[in-house]
DNA sequence: AGGATTCATGTTATACTGTAACCTTTCTTG
DNA sequence: CAAGAAAGGTTACAGTATAACATGAATCCT
């Protein structure tokens, strides 16, 4: 099954890049399973999971969900900016947080290895379209 | 019942501030029930709703898991170390950080309004213990 | 006082998220 | 082919969170 293995985590980066926004575990099943009813959970978490080491996918801790990588850099650190109006989610990366970020952990002498930053608040067409949160 | 109400969320916010390393929303629940055989998740949560509006509590998005807040600051942005190793949460405090994510957002006209900053690695002790993750 | 109102909590039930454990199939290698 | 590795199938369940409605205590208004 060495060929299979690679088809689900494409399957499910797939699904995922049709998607555009944040899916949930579930909602990737619901889309992988059209076809393959047989489908469970794991198999979808296990996807997920090889596609989040291959820097392929991130998981938006804060919205319990996935989306597709759209920065295409190996293992950069990803900073999203989710929109609670319309759910849009924007990836964007930056050395100078990420350099920051690690200056103030490792006064303490912490040693970071994974960064999960999140911001939280309302798109530019949203706030234009007058909908103040 | 106005005062019960205040009186719920101090348990569950002296359960936390005991624990003093993250805990689940049930361990809230499985210490704040000793005595109160009735207690349902519905109660904690929502005390837990309440004490994070009010700024005494945060919830680690990517633990799942609550913590008492050590600043004593109202409304600031927490950032927070977790050692993989030991479970160990540290918060800090950043304005350039909280400046410079928001500055990095709002160049797509973003505004943000609520920030996730969590950092896992191992602590300082861990690393000695040399316990190489 | 008496009734309406409010609000936290109690209660029940369920939805959603994630994983453990074991089995089956396929592919590789010797 | 036998043995082993890797991926996925399958079952079953653990953990997280919330909807919806009922209850009881305080408050407000007349
Ligand atoms: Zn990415
Ligand atoms: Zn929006
Ligand atoms: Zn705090
Ligand atoms: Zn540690």
């Amino acid at each position: 099954m060495r060929q299979r293995g690679r088809n689900m985590q494409a399957e499910v980066l797939a699904a995922l890049r049709r998607c555009g926004a944040p899916m949930s575990a579930y909602e990737v099943l619901d889309q992988v399973r059209d076809g393959n009813p047989r489908l469970a959970p794991p198999t979808i978490y296990r996807a997920l999971a090889a596609l989040i080491e291959r820097g392929k996918v991130h998981r938006l801790e804060s919205l319990k969900a996935f989306v597709a990588c759209r920065c295409e850099r190996h293992r950069h650190v990803p900073i999203f900016s989710i929109c609670e109006e319309c759910g849009t989610v924007e990836e964007a990366v930056s050395r100078d947080i990420t350099n920051e970020l690690s200056r103030i952990a490792g006064q303490s002498g912490f040693a970071p290895a994974r960064h999960v930053i999140e911001v939280h608040g309302q798109c530019a067409r949203c706030e234009s379209k007058g909908a103040p949160a």
